[in-house]
DNA sequence: TAAGTAAGTGTTAAGTTACCACTAAGAAAG
DNA sequence: CTTTCTTAGTGGTAACTTAACACTTACTTA
């Protein structure tokens, strides 16, 4: 009787009756390219803030997506063609103001891609370097807002987890993961230090043989330990100013 | 005229015109009552779930709420009496199942009250004890799940934030700080390296003159350093097994 | 074969942390 | 009015971690 109740309830349920949101998803990719921190942005094609460089978004696709992140991926596919990289929530902004259509909340999605990857730029989409806390172009809406809070949380997690592993190729040298997480961090760290902790940290292993040779002492590579993906680590502690 | 455009484009803006995702926002509201963990809880008036034990949740009225914040705090002051609080966003959960009436997103929200303040409860909230990872009685929605959730965010927070502060009272002794965090976490500290750890952090102050007496030796006042809310420290290392 | 370069390792002083033992201040019991 | 009990609060040290820097290794280029 309640069941019935209840689906007779569900029945007439009709979401046109009411006043809602406009909900969207954007997504902040980031990867290093050239020593430097980029983000991927495309140029609007349509009103509102046409011609304008934004976030990859989009709106949620209720008969197409199953989820919030099904909706993130497409929006990086279908806009960008980036591929499928880390992917993480960032968290949701919503208010009056942000949209000029009306009420709207965006679910704002945090990617981290290797340059590898990040070769592959057919559509509008276009790597942006990243200038302290921002972006040469203005943003659309308060995508400027969603950058930082995104950059926010990169350079945070930094210090704490082993979340940069993402924006390397697959295959790595100990250096060239050591420079990574200084271009995101902002200031070099000492060798000895974060090779030991990286190692004791259990996240990456030896590909048995493999080497990146150049006109000095070849380097061993490395990958990630499948499994372990981003992983509390107190990899960055200190400064270290120097470098032997 | 690209203006002009753009104005008449958002004019004939309309939502109803598309098929949107149900968005609600839901809180989860933590509070430590004699000695152990609660979360509040309301039971549903209306379908679906009717009746069933469910997070104090609701829609976003987009004439009303400024922002998603503001959506929670009128959930938390309409649904279950509870005050002002530490208010964190948690997350967004959305796919197509999670709610029979279609395709639902929800916001979620974490609240922090200290025990003075959760004693009023006039409305239909009840508080519930936590036990390991959840609740005793079956939750509607996945509301288990976002519970789960929230819990996680707190268990982890405690360990490098001063987050379960504002789950004290006021004025309170470091005693009682340290059980708070204990209760928490679910093991013992050592007293005396939290409190040199908690004074260190520069987050509370003494209370001239004002101690908490009993049938022992009264017990030192502090309060929060008004300004500094929740911040990093690392204040809760190791086990610590003994007390003295 | 010497010079240059980046990879990779070892050592130690300075700094932290965990742990335990201690003193202090009140109430209650005898 | 002294002893006992209880919780508040402090001090010290052994074990461990980190930062800093010097060193060795392996390869290319001249």
């Amino acid at each position: 009787m309640t069941n019935k109740d209840e689906a007779a309830f569900i029945a007439a349920y009709n979401i046109h009756d009411y006043d809602v949101p406009l909900t969207t998803v954007d997504v902040v990719v980031f990867s290093v390219l050239s020593e430097q921190l980029h983000v991927q942005l495309v140029r609007r094609g349509q009103h509102p803030y046409r011609d304008c460089w934004a976030l990859p978004g989009g709106f949620i696709h209720i008969h197409q997506d199953d989820d919030l992140e099904a909706t993130a991926r497409r929006i990086l596919t279908t806009k960008t063609g980036v591929g499928t990289p880390y992917l993480e929530q960032l968290g949701a902004f919503g208010n009056r103001d942000r949209d000029p259509r009306g009420w709207a909340a965006t679910f704002v999605y945090f990617a981290l891609i290797n340059s590898a990857s990040s070769g592959e730029q057919p559509l509008n989409g276009r790597w942006w370097p990243v200038e302290e806390n921002a972006v040469t172009p203005p943003l659309a809406f308060d995508h400027a807002e969603l950058l930082a809070a995104a950059l926010g949380r990169l350079r945070s997690k930094v210090t704490y987890t082993s979340l940069p592993m993402h924006l390397l190729p697959e295959r790595f040298t100990l250096s060239q993961c050591q420079r990574v997480f200084e271009i995101v961090l902002g200031h070099p760290l000492e060798k000895s230090a974060f090779r030991r902790r990286l190692l004791d940290a259990d996240l990456i292993e030896r590909i048995d043989g493999a080497f990146e040779r150049g006109s000095n002492r070849p380097a061993a590579l490395f990958r990630l330990r499948p499994g372990a993906e981003t992983v509390f680590f107190p990899g960055v502690l200190r400064t270290g100013q120097t470098n032997g």
